[in-house]
RNA sequence: GGCCCGGUGGUCAAGCGGUUAAGACACCGCCCUUUCACGGCGGUAACACGAGUUCGAUUCUCGUCCGGGUCACCA
């Protein structure tokens, strides 16, 4: 037999932005369908709650799944021939289904209001008995029935559950599950808007774009019987579950909870903005929740594809960690060529610098092992444009041996050969100072510390100090120096 | 509270009856070095607990505890 081609789904909500756990199941998802023969990824979006609808979102979704490759092959913007691919317009499919089940003695109006319900939910939270729906409407007699429709009484559209028994199924990463029948609520098919809620509409798209692999986070795996009521009621063939474990964050007051909002920067666009690259936050989000059989880390997209397996997810929820993103980070900006570097540096550049010449080789061979978020590169490049007012104690240093005294003499005997020097470049600089070292018969870290602090103004910089000369050129170099110098001189 | 799922270092995680219990991040130390960073080397640190099964349990079973999820006309 045939094995049938493995179509998988994501299936946002348009909420307004891409929640990281969100894009973890699109990425699963994508790669469940790549890595098989000839399967297929389809986008379709949710939209059954007309309350919570956001402008633009939509935009955001596109944009996403392109800025990290994901790339759908059928979907709400390239059509395919399941269309259409946003549930609002797709209305029409649910209402006779539901209907049908009506007739079929399978489900059956609700006439209850949402006040009593809310009663019977308060009850619930009370911790005292059941706040399940309690089948008022369950057997309503057809003269009530025709009584309330004809006079209009808002309605919803519920499937009978059975009461007894057990459900069971089989997911792919958590094996079987077993849920008793009489915990599952009579639910809901059609709202009173005509709507169908979320789990309808899933299950029917889900079956009429033939989905094979229902990919999505363990949340709901405790209603995955419910979803496959509404299959064996409609005699549709179940599809495979694959559900995964959660991503938590962890609560200021150190408990974990499901990585929300109130997380910090939990979404795409949020962690987009605090300088991470898409291809390490895809990256590190694949190693959250799955792992491949030896102990490699670092995959791109397609290698991703050829190496992820079902069997290799994991059931235990995991902490988002920002520090090993950020290690992801470093390493994929150091792995990017002078060329792809300087590309990402670029906008940060004319934010620093403006519109000034620089020295850009040199300034990418100084960032290229130290920045791990671009957006760290103000803080690191500001001391070259604005030199700050330092204290003198920073010529201070043990380990260069350098003393007030010594700095003095280091910084005099530079500024008279940095001022002969016509050719202003990396090399002749360290040419001219190693030399002028030996000469004066001392280490190199006794001649650049202090010089580096002249010019930099700070203990810690971004490069050395032959490389900062470079950089801010002749000029400001000398001026930087008399600076110093004269902050030395004044002290003695 | 009922139901469902989970529990290996601070974090991510290998492991699938016998291992000195991998590796990565973070942290610490040393080396390299003009500071920092990079790089190299090394270190601290874990099988939640209690029973059982077994010659032998991190691994299998049960219980306890802990953690999370879920119980909507939200998705």
């Amino acid at each position: 037999m045939e094995k049938k081609k493995v179509r998988t789904r994501y299936a946002p909500s348009p909420t307004g932005f891409m929640h990281i756990g969100n894009l973890r199941t699109a990425l699963y998802e994508f790669l469940i369908a790549k890595g098989s023969s000839d399967g297929k990824f389809i986008l379709r979006i949710e939209d059954t709650d007309q309350n919570r609808k956001v402008e633009d979102s939509i935009a955001i979704i596109y944009k996403t799944l392109q800025q990290v490759g994901i790339h759908h092959d059928e979907g709400p913007d390239i059509g395919g021939e399941f269309g259409p691919y946003i549930q609002s317009q797709r209305l029409d499919s649910y209402l006779p289904l539901a209907e049908q089940l009506i007739k079929e003695g399978q489900a059956y109006y609700c006439f209850c209001s949402k006040e009593r319900l809310q009663s019977l939910h308060e009850k619930l939270e009370n911790g005292n008995l059941v706040g399940r729906y309690d089948g008022k409407c369950r057997n309503l007699s057809q003269e009530e029935i025709n009584h309330n429709l004809k006079m209009g009484i808002p309605y919803v559209i519920r499937q009978k559950m059975p009461t007894v028994g057990i459900s069971e199924f089989c997911d792919s990463v958590y094996g079987p599950i077993t849920v008793a029948n009489d915990e599952l609520e009579d639910q809901i098919l059609i709202k009173t808007d005509k709507f169908p809620t979320y789990n309808f509409a899933n299950v029917v798209d889900d079956h009429q774009m033939q989905i094979t692999h229902v990919v999505r986070g363990c949340e709901y795996l405790s209603s995955t019987p419910k979803y496959n009521l509404l299959y064996e009621v409609y005699g549709w063939e179940k599809p495979q579950y694959i559900h995964l474990p959660l991503i938590m964050g962890k609560n200021p007051d150190g408990s974990i909870s499901k990585l929300s909002k109130r997380h910090g920067a939990t979404s795409f666009q949020d962690l987009i903005e605090q300088g991470f690259l898409p291809e390490a936050i895809i990256n590190y989000i694949a190693l959250l929740g799955w792992c491949p059989k030896d102990t490699r880390e670092i995959f791109s997209l397609s290698e991703l594809i050829t190496h992820f397996s079902v069997d290799c997810i994991s059931k235990s929820p995991a902490i988002f960690d920002y520090d090993k993103l950020t290690w992801f980070n470093a390493e994929y900006l150091k792995a990017k060529s002078d060329e792809e570097f300087l590309a990402l540096c670029m906008p940060h550049f004319k934010q620093i610098f403006g519109d000034k010449d620089i020295d850009k080789p040199t300034l990418i061979a100084i960032l290229k092992p130290r920045v791990t978020k671009l957006t760290q590169m103000k803080d690191l490049l500001d001391f070259l444009v604005n030199l700050k007012e330092y204290d003198i104690s920073l010529f201070e240093n043990k380990k260069s041996k350098s003393t007030l005294e010594t700095s003095l003499k280091m910084l005099k005997n530079t500024l008279n050969e940095l001022e002969l020097l016509t050719n202003w470049s990396l090399q002749e600089i360290k040419c001219c100072l190693t030399s002028l070292a030996e000469k004066l018969g001392v280490k190199n870290g006794t001649l650049l510390w202090p010089i580096r602090i002249a010019i930099s103004g700070q203990s810690v910089t971004a490069g050395g100090a032959i490389e900062i000369l470079t950089i801010l050129g002749q000029n400001e170099s000398l001026k930087r120096i008399k600076l110093g110098l004269e902050k030395l001189q004044k002290h003695q």
